[in-house]
DNA sequence: CAAAACACTGCAAATATCTGCAAGTTTATG
DNA sequence: CATAAACTTGCAGATATTTGCAGTGTTTTG
């Protein structure tokens, strides 16, 4: 194998995967990773890759947009996110909605983790494409512009046919009284769908929109498994919650 | 065996393979490797392979270029996006693939234009959201980590629902004799089945990109309709293709 | 802070390249 | 047609590059 050849493999997998590790580059093209540690430092200092600890990450992929952003709002998503990867097992097949809490998920999935994610969200989709060991199934359908998710009659097909673990919806006002409501009557037709061909329905969200109430209901309270928010379960903010026996994480 | 038909050879093997191994060659040939070194010192000089140690690879696989030469070679791919946009017509329903051409087709869509686009493309859906006026169908199935298309049995059986005006295929690699070709086998699948349900099939690449050929075949030359490149049509580059009554822009 | 993972250095074996040369082949020319 | 000049080819020996490994230093992680 000529060298330009492996240059050529360890570029194509940065710009994929926008990060590779220099011992799965080795076992991979059956190389020590001496070589490839060689390698990458020549990309490195052509400017083609960055070079760092244990591997390489792309250049246009800012990886400080991810701390930079860290603001507030984006801190409690991220505590939800860590709770809800708990919830998570080897094989599970799972339904994934839309939404930045979704995404942040998906961000803290553990890196080995194998399981296989049915969406039809354009956003999370892109950022699964990023993980090494997920099945990604995109539920396919009209492409709604204000949500990005798939939704009509074809996305509801889609769904028709699946029997999931676990399905998160990252977006979406719940409360005790109306259940889970949505603005957007399409949306709230494919959720139905969604939360129909799942097991358990974990519901993600920061406390703030809790108790807010919108024009469509998706699903009345008791059709919600477990409630996660940035809070702690035993949160006075969630004692109505915890009435409706709901689980709390 | 003369000089000339060894350099025919080599430059054969790199279209077809995108690289070549010095001792590969000289045992194919039958002669030494020495005189193979010299041949394909030639060939570098005279610009048409770049010779590496060991052997030799295509120009447009090196990646040294890969930066300098991507303003040139976007700037070609806008120059085939124009052309291609003069095709579109309100209100007709068209099939796109994935690649960067492709992408480049999206930005130079006309504000105004009422279009139905179908696409199993990740990138390709998360352009068009940003249009005003497009209708996006995202034909769903299992996520191809590489292609970043949706791939495998239930996008093939979304497509063969379908009946539409244009296909669009930015990817791949077209040669007069044999015909379109990729390598992957299960992004060949998918764009057959794009080619089947379209009345035109027009293939959309830069003029490097021709006569190429990789493992698999996706459609003999007959399939396709209209070839655009960032050539003009009377170009003696594509002689072989004016001859083989593909339409030209 | 200690263990684990990774990076760096120098080295040796394998492989590839380069140089000069000699033998063979082709081409040009009177 | 004869012959010199130019080119081509393979080979041998010297030089250079690539690669994996072992030993040692550095960074990361819990």
């Amino acid at each position: 194998m000529l060298k330009e050849e492996r240059h050529a493999y360890i570029l194509q997998e940065v710009r994929v995967h926008h990060r590779i590790l220099l011992a799965d580059i080795a076992d991979t093209l059956q190389v020590s990773v001496d070589t490839i540690r060689r390698d990458v430092k020549e990309l490195d200092e052509a400017q083609l890759v960055k070079k760092v600890h244990g591997g390489a990450v792309s250049l246009d992929y800012n990886i400080y947009n991810y701390v930079a952003k860290d603001n507030f709002l984006q801190q409690k998503k991220s505590d939800i996110a860590k709770k809800a990867v708990r919830l998570l097992r080897d094989d599970m097949v799972i339904l994934m909605g839309g939404g930045t809490t979704n995404i942040e998920v998906v961000k803290h999935f553990p890196p080995n983790i194998k399981l296989t994610v049915f969406t039809p969200s354009l956003p999370l989709a892109t950022q699964l494409i990023q993980h090494p060991t997920i099945k990604i199934i995109f539920l396919g359908g009209v492409l709604s512009k204000d949500a990005q998710i798939s939704v009509g009659a074809d996305t509801i097909l889609a769904l028709q046919q699946l029997r999931v673990d676990l399905c998160f919806l990252g977006t979406g006002y719940l409360s005790v009284k109306e259940g889970l409501t949505e603005y957007d009557y399409e949306v709230v037709q494919v959720k139905k769908a969604m939360i129909e061909r799942a097991k358990k329905t974990m519901v993600l969200t920061v406390s703030a929109k809790l108790n807010s109430v919108q024009r469509f209901q998706t699903c009345p309270i008791q059709d919600i498994d477990t409630l996660i928010t940035e809070l702690d379960p035993e949160d006075a903010t969630l004692t109505a919650f915890r009435e409706a026996q709901i689980q709390l994480l």
